[in-house]
DNA sequence: TGTGTAATAT
DNA sequence: TATATTACAC
């Protein structure tokens, strides 16, 4: 029974993170006076809103993130180039954007540059996409080496290293979409055109990003749980997922606020097998 | 010049 | 530990 098969590609759009969802991302990479400071915007989004004027005083104040005089030392002479940039964190939102866009050029045409222009994510460079890319490519790797050949015979969690049950948290948050997997013969792929998220406009609450991201990612925890056990398909059934929690509950040591509940609460899940519970790996709006 | 990969650094 | 950076081959 194939009830609505992978229409992944037909939805897709409805669950890229909603522009509410992703500033706080671009918070984290470019501070608001950066971005006053060499007008960077997204080339998607054509009026950015009015940014907030600049303190009037001469003085660091708020020397929280001013962090390394990114403005003071270099602003004025340099291009954003040579700044340092804040660590990226790929978060689940952030991460599923880099899969669609793979996805939508085909695991062919998915190479760093072209990536980056299509997930249209201001600060991103194609030095991250680059990096993330290939540790994505590990990923699909590993998982085509355990989907097609013997993927339980003993060997399965055992071949894992621990850095790689670890990575595999962020990728497991978004689905593997087919053609990267399975990339078909040529001329197979044909794609839909890509709809580039007009969002990204820079707020001002810097410092509240962090913990709103904090607050996001312990929400996609819990809700991929739930979404395992779900596609209708059976389109991810790789076995893969049930087994990638085991060495993976032992986090925490980020959020030390709540216990996380997850392994039972996967189990539960996979173990039903017939409880499919399709929840939104993200909440668009009416989630 | 851009990419893929591995090693290494932070 | 996750990500960035670097080096090098193609």
């Amino acid at each position: 029974m194939k009830e609505e098969e992978p229409n992944w590609f037909s939805r897709w759009e409805e669950e890229l993170p909603s522009p509410e969802e992703l500033t706080p991302l671009s918070q984290t990479l470019i501070t608001p006076d950066l971005a006053l400071a060499f007008d960077i915007r997204n080339p998607n989004t054509p009026q950015a809103p009015p940014p907030p004027p600049p303190p009037p005083s001469s003085q660091h104040h708020s020397a929280e993130f001013d962090s390394a005089e990114l403005g003071s030392a270099t602003a004025g002479d340099e291009p954003a180039r040579t700044l340092k940039r804040p660590r990226l964190v790929w978060t689940p939102q952030l991460h599923k954007r880099f899969v669609d866009a793979v996805a939508h050029l085909g695991i062919k045409n998915a190479v760093p540059k072209t990536i980056m222009q299509l997930m249209s994510v201001d600060g991103l460079t194609r030095e991250n996409v680059a990096s993330h890319l290939q540790k994505y490519r590990l990923y699909l790797k590993r998982m085509q080496g355990m989907s097609t050949g013997n993927g339980s015979g003993g060997g399965g969690a055992a071949g894992l290293s621990p850095t790689d049950a670890a990575t595999d948290h962020l990728f497991a948050s978004s689905p593997v979409p087919r053609q990267l997997l399975h990339p078909g013969p040529p001329g197979s792929d044909h794609f839909l055109p890509f709809v580039p998220v007009t969002a990204l406009q820079h707020h001002q609450q810097q410092q509240m990003a962090a913990a709103a991201l904090a607050a996001q990612q312990q929400q996609f925890h819990q809700r991929q749980m739930g979404h395992f056990g779900s596609p209708p398909g059976g389109q991810f059934d790789h076995g893969f997922f049930s087994r990638q929690t085991v060495g993976v509950n032992r986090m925490g040591a980020a959020m030390p606020a709540q216990p996380p509940a997850y392994v039972e609460d996967l189990e539960s899940a996979t173990g039903g097998g017939g409880g499919r519970k399709v929840l939104t790996l993200f909440p668009t709006g009416d989630d």
